[in-house]
DNA sequence: TGTAATGGCTCTAGTAACTAGAGGTTCAAG
DNA sequence: CTTGAACCTCTAGTTACTAGAGCCATTACA
């Protein structure tokens, strides 16, 4: 058995997270000591593992609602995960895709203005200000 | 002038949003019309779409504030606005970094599962659950 | 057994950056 | 002069937490 506090320090995910999941539903509510403290056992340990690994590789908690779901349903839930992954994949190219555009005009930005003399014609400033000077079409 | 419809459609920006903007100080209060809406001139045009370029290149709105504030000061703006370009460009690359990672892993989690048969042994749902799956040490 | 430190409890409110809706007013076109 | 689109303010909701107040439980040590 586990206090919050222990099982925050196993996973990482901190104290009022742990709490903020239970009340939205996607952890169980644990046992109570009698004075009203949560207690936690290897089910409950194993279930904020999966949500916190989730969570890292970018999944809504929406999602991971589903996902949880589909483990109690274990006919078809292959296909449904599947498919929750694959969204999920699909937005982090696209994701990829639009910061790699900012750093390239980032960089170009950066690079303009060497930080010194010409103050009153910024680059910096200037670029943001003009969207033609941009390369990307953003 | 433009009524807040028009600069909405020319900037793309919504109008609540505008109206926002306008409420956080981000954008000046615009003069009114004897019936109290909104109409705003050729620098309020340039503002937004300044703001608009910003928020695009993922900047914060309290970055743009500070960006918006060196504008009144010519001196030193340069230096100053280069910093906040640069750090701009740190979080980038970190992020494009970290979704790259993955990316990997949610390729190699998609792919150990057909979508057909295995019902029982979901390879999603077991990635998910094992952290010690992982390829990079997130 | 007493006490102090640490950690836990609930509840409210705040964060960023908007978005949505209710209920009412103004503007511009025909 | 009427109609309909666009405008107004205000409140509240969104996501995923985080911070703080004020109080209670547990545990280690003397």
């Amino acid at each position: 058995m586990f206090t919050i506090g222990q099982l925050s320090r196993q996973t990482g995910v901190k104290v009022p997270t742990i709490r903020y999941y239970e009340e939205t539903g996607l952890l169980p509510k644990p046992g109570r000591t009698a004075g009203n403290q949560r207690r936690y056992d290897g089910a409950g340990l194993e279930r904020l593992s999966f949500i916190r690994h989730a969570r890292d590789l970018g999944f809504s908690i929406d999602a991971i609602s589903g996902l949880i779901e589909l483990q109690g349903h274990p006919d078809q839930s292959c296909q449904a995960a599947n498919d929750i992954a694959s969204a999920q994949l699909v937005d982090v190219c696209a994701k990829i895709k639009k910061l790699k555009a900012l750093e390239k005009e980032l960089n170009r930005i950066a690079k303009g203005c060497d930080g010194q003399g010409v103050s009153e014609n910024c680059y910096v400033l200037a670029s943001l200000s003009d969207h033609a000077l941009c390369e990307d079409n953003h």
